[in-house]
DNA sequence: CCTACTTTCGCAACGCTGTTGCCAAAGTGC
DNA sequence: GCACTTTGGCAACAGCGTTGCGAAAGTAGG
């Protein structure tokens, strides 16, 4: 909980690295990072030195001068480091190999039967994401080893295609985010209280990171853009949401948040198969079964509402493979429940905007390569 | 948004001191704050001995041996500072005079009329304040000036009874805590747009912040003991939450979380004031009206399990007048939709308790002047 | 082409942070 | 009274961002 001066120079250097990820290919001169971190030129001078020591920063040309000696302009070395993005789904397997710009460089999927034995799928995916990481990087795991703190950017570390900085994996139900521990995968009891982390983990001998599916799309999201407060919303073979509270996903104590599918909206409604009635989920999908998504989209609306009013939020994203059948119908109708609302309270700042969520089908996978990016760049737990 | 060594300076003595407060008239030795901080021993003598020296902390006994040099038991002086608390309800105005530990030493209660206009309303809070902290710190306003920083602790700034930090000012309503700006106050138009902080500092020569009621209740019961992630239900003449999330209150960009009271829980319910159907609000006081507290309460808890599962807090805490004309009807009638939801659902270390919030009617006011002891203690906006 | 000026950015010295090594102080136990 | 344990302060230290200053690299004007 205190802070040390390795806390400032790993926080400062995570700010930067930020920065320098979200200019993109573009990149960012010192000063604007002084300006935006509000640190000293000549801070961001050393911090970038390190950087480019240690090849995660080049120069990348300069600006237009404006009278004087013109800006040198930085950018991120996207290749020097890579992390895995695994999708675990009910019926499907999504594996992809991400740079440290969030970029897939590679991509693997198959069909997968999660009810097959927890050892058979973890051969599964740990052949799967080997292949993957032996063609897209032109080596094999095992000899790469983790990575700890910026130490861990040496020379030794790097190859090929640079240092893999390990797996994060994304998949349904409840779970421990922090020991890395199954819960209860709905309709998979031979799940119950698997020890994920620590079993691919020591399979792949690289450091792995579990975490809910909608935890990890809001991550990806977050991360790829959408700054600030923001809910996930997905709706598939169920619905779930993931929350994003000031730039940092919400994931509670027990990693339980984002339970948005068992908010009840209907009291004494239909009953859902969690045992309560009148749930969001319950309500949404049999709207959707009885062929009425325009209904389905009202009540996703409400809900959506009621976690708007509650905790403030600047957007509201929409995804999964319900969403991707008819994502207008549904973004139309969450939104027309919001701006009725917001009209009739008179919400300050005007009414919470409704997007469906860029990515598509990927955005789960790519989320889950961000439980091992985002911390370089400052999302992390820390 | 970069750290140098001022903001670890700052950090950690406000974590010392936070830590000190916790300890109350106990106290603490150094080998524990560092365990507990993560800092060397050594850190924390140099951090102790800053704040002895400025008059915030001091020694207090020691402990018994343990087969060496006893420890020396460190307490903070609560006399080192002081903070207002202005509770501004409807009809009823409560103001407290609190210490560094946050007991109140002083108290004023008055009734009042927010429709009298907010030059009127003004006036009379100046003097009731004015006349508190002088019978209080044995001193008047104006003389005392701001708190910057831990400077602003030096001799000069403490006379009397020690340092006035500020007012805080809780009130019920839409408003800007940033600016201190007030939005609309349900029922008084002549408020609308109000810059409440700016008129009130200058009329009082000390910095003020001001918050929603519900907010500032839940930062109290934070600072007092509540650790965690936790909601505060208010109910009185309308209903509306405090988010405490990880320890901090959560506002949302535009301090308008914590809207409970109009989450919908009942597709086309009855019509509630706000515009919309089946609010929580409408369906728990109309219950209420019609003497039925348990049907109260069993909407109130549908309402509290949706906002415990969607943000996996540790504990919901109940207040307000209506509470508390049958705080235990509440709590059980809450506590039992609680129950029944984690049963059926096997959520994850168990049911999430209930509790009636200490505090009693003066937990906003003590609240209010947590504002501005809070950030001492790490626990403010930073 | 040369000079004057502006702007960027690195080198060196600095102040301040927490850390480490060491030792005095203050107890217990035999 | 001696040996030992534990606490906590003093002094030297390493590392952080900051400050002062000057070299580098452009533009603008004669």
């Amino acid at each position: 909980m205190g802070a040390n001066l390795g806390a400032v120079r790993s926080h400062n250097t995570a700010l930067v690295l930020g920065l320098l990820r979200e200019a993109g290919a573009e990149g960012v001169s010192r000063l604007e990072l002084a300006e935006r971190t509000g640190l000293t030129p000549q801070a961001v001078s050393k911090i970038t030195a390190r950087l480019r020591e240690a090849g995660l920063a080049a120069e990348a040309g300069r600006r237009a001068s404006t009278g004087g000696k013109p800006r040198t302009v930085l950018r991120l070395v996207p290749e020097a480091g890579h992390a895995v993005g695994v999708h675990l789904d009910r019926d499907e397997l999504r594996v992809v190999l991400a740079d440290l710009d969030g970029a897939v460089v590679g991509e693997r999927r198959t069909g997968l039967d999660l009810g097959a034995g927890a050892e058979t799928v973890l051969g599964m995916v740990a052949g799967v994401v080997d292949g993957l990481v032996r063609d897209g990087l032109g080596l094999g795991l095992g000899g790469l080893g983790g990575f700890g703190g910026f130490g861990g950017f040496g020379e030794k570390g790097r190859a090929g295609g640079g240092t893999l900085l390990g797996v994060g994996v994304a998949l349904p139900g409840p779970l421990d985010h922090a020991r890395g521990v199954l819960h209860r995968v709905t309709g998979f009891p031979e799940w119950d209280g698997f020890p994920l982390r620590e079993a691919l983990g020591q399979r792949l001998g690289v450091p792995v990171v579990v975490d809910k599916d909608t935890n990890a799309a809001a991550l990806g999201l977050s991360v790829g853009g959408e700054g600030g407060s923001f809910a996930y919303l997905h709706l598939g073979t169920g619905l779930g949401a993931g929350l994003v509270i000031g730039g940092r996903v919400h994931r509670g104590a027990r990693t339980g948040a984002g339970e948005f599918g068992h908010q009840v909206i209907q009291l004494d409604g239909p009953l859902c198969e969690c045992g309560n009635r009148g749930c969001v989920e319950v309500l949404c999908l049999t709207a959707v079964g009885r062929g009425e998504p325009g209904e389905a989209a009202r009540v996703l609306g409400v809900g959506a509402a009621n976690l708007a009013g509650l905790l403030d939020i600047d957007v509201v994203l929409l995804g999964g493979r319900t969403i991707a059948r008819a994502p207008e119908v549904f973004a139309a109708g969450v939104r027309e429940v919001l701006e009725a609302r917001s009209r009739r309270e008179g919400v300050l700042g005007g009414t919470v905007p409704v997007r469906v969520a860029a990515g598509g089908e990927r955005v789960v996978a790519e989320g889950a390569a961000q439980l091992l990016l985002g911390p370089l760049f400052g999302r992390g737990d820390a």
